[in-house]
DNA sequence: TTGAAAGCGCTAACAG
DNA sequence: CTGTTAGCGCTTTCAA
């Protein structure tokens, strides 16, 4: 019994080799597979992380889930996931759930990040948020805010100047810092006009309704910065029902960097986040034997593709 | 002790309604949590279905992952995800680590079905095979060949004559389903020639190189069928980097119905998979006390949009 | 170096 | 109706 257990984990206590070799030869014979459960139970660990993001459908958080899975397979970590829907409930729900399995540690994009944080605390399970966090708890983000400027600074460098924005949802943290890296660029930049903003969901149809709304005015924007990828999708739809071709009569720009946004026609100009260092990053720090409090902001790049127009002449941006 | 897990449980023996509201009050007070690794070890069940998608990335997995992922918690499990990255290797070893921790049945994609279904079948776990399968294993599929069918009469009815197809990969039982459609379509129409066809993998790179290929020829096809949506998005984008405009000069026809091809520029006319319906047989499949062998074979719908042309003069189809 | 035994937190049979 | 007890399959002292 007890000498089994020490050839199958290689411990704590020395096998003789003639033994090991004995203990091997009957584990094959048997088809003697280690029962996870049990060894849970004793031994604390399940070797599990949960996953909660709002919709695994969402391309950027389904290429996240995937880096995320595989970095915990590195590490030896099975992941459960599970979708909240964006709604502060369920999360709650799903965590409890989650709380039950015994997961070693979770990676959440919270919509209760207080809450959520209080409930894993006396749980005592480690865990990361995505986006949203409470502030003394390990978070890993981007910077949206330069993110943001970066996207801007380059449509206002092709010369457009009615630059307008599809926000995210009003009062989300990730929207918030998005939306002031636009206000930023163009207020410094010193912007004749203040450009036209309106708040949208972080999807496809939020992307579409922003974008007739705003292509709807009679001072159309030259340019559009949409705060997701998938907002920029619904925009190329609106503009494609308005009959209005981008880049040319449009430019746009977007953030987020996942595969769709390459794949779009015209491709899109985005800013691309960094999702494989998010991953890895996120399930060093739920598996780390020691591993103080983490509040990473990550660096964004700008990905310079179709959709803003850089077939066409260029022009130097002012100094911000 | 043993009172508490029955009122936890409801049972299996009664408890006086007094000792009921104590128990209930202790658990509140104390922040009692049941531990589901104890309570797994003793029951035999984990309330954990598995779930092995070949990448998680892809759209339409990523819409079958939710909908498995939704069904599930309907029905009270749990579910670990792990991408296989379409090699049977990998495969094998996420199954041999999801039995480890002794997931209570499995929904695969699979590479290897015939060693998957050996492997699960000795460790007595129920599965559905989503795709390829093993003759006497339970499994969901979709009517590929009829769906083919459908797509390409209707580019046909059309009126469209060099219909050409960008299929799967080789000897891949979905794929060459897919293709038999399409030629079966062509062929009972009496085409006059054999249509245009390039084997590639279901993938946006896929249909890109696979759109260059086909329109390169000398007589361009006027109608293309791709076997999967993230084809159809590559081929979409072949086509604007060769300067030819959908549906105007090239019609499309797809397989997959992800909402990938709704928002696709012009919107997809697809073959749309009932991934709900799939998802939800499945987790019944697994979680029903009784549940006999399943071999389902899930109609398929055409939804019609602007890829194929619709918005021109429209022809009947001749006869099947 | 190996074997025996305790116990992880729970459920279910078995007494009371 | 409630309390006691025997495991579930494993890891890890503790003895031999």
């Amino acid at each position: 019994m007890a000498v089994v257990s020490y050839v199958v984990n290689g411990g704590p206590r020395p096998v003789a080799e003639g033994t090991r070799q004995r203990v091997l030869a009957a584990i094959e014979q048997t088809g003697y597979r280690p029962d996870g459960v049990a060894r849970a139970l004793v031994g604390g660990s399940t070797m599990t992380l949960g996953l909660i993001v709002p919709d695994i459908a969402n391309e950027f958080f389904a290429e996240l889930a995937r880096a995320v899975e595989h970095a915990a397979r590195a590490a030896g970590r099975t992941v459960l996931l599970a979708n909240s829907e964006g709604d502060a409930q369920t999360e709650l729900a799903l965590l409890e759930t989650f709380l039950e399995r015994r997961i070693d540690g979770v990676v959440i994009i919270s919509q209760a990040p207080i809450t959520a944080a209080r409930m894993l605390e006396r749980a005592g399970t480690r865990r990361v948020f995505l986006g949203a966090a409470p502030p003394d708890d390990s978070s890993i983000g981007v910077d949206n805010f330069g993110g943001a400027v970066a996207a801007t600074m380059h449509l206002v460098g092709h010369g457009y100047e009615r630059i307008a924005m599809i926000g995210g949802p009003d009062l989300d943290e990730v929207a918030d810092a998005r939306r002031d890296g636009w206000q930023h660029a163009l207020t410094s930049l010193g912007a004749a006009e203040e450009g036209a903003f309106v708040h949208q969901p972080f999807t496809v149809d939020g992307g579409y309704v922003g974008g007739l709304e705003l292509l709807a005015g009679d001072t159309r924007p030259q340019a559009i910065f949409a705060a997701s990828d998938r907002q920029a999708i619904g925009l190329l739809r609106a503009a494609a029902d308005e009959g209005i071709s981008v880049p040319d009569e449009l430019a746009i720009a977007t953030f987020d960097g996942s595969a769709a946004s390459a794949y779009a026609v015209p491709s899109l100009t985005t800013v691309q986040q960094p999702i494989t260092q998010m991953a890895d990053l996120a399930v060093r720090q739920l598996t780390a034997h020691d591993a103080p409090p983490l509040h990473a902001v990550l660096e964004v790049g700008l990905v310079i593709r179709r959709s803003c127009g850089c077939s066409r002449p260029w022009l130097e941006p002012r100094r911000l």
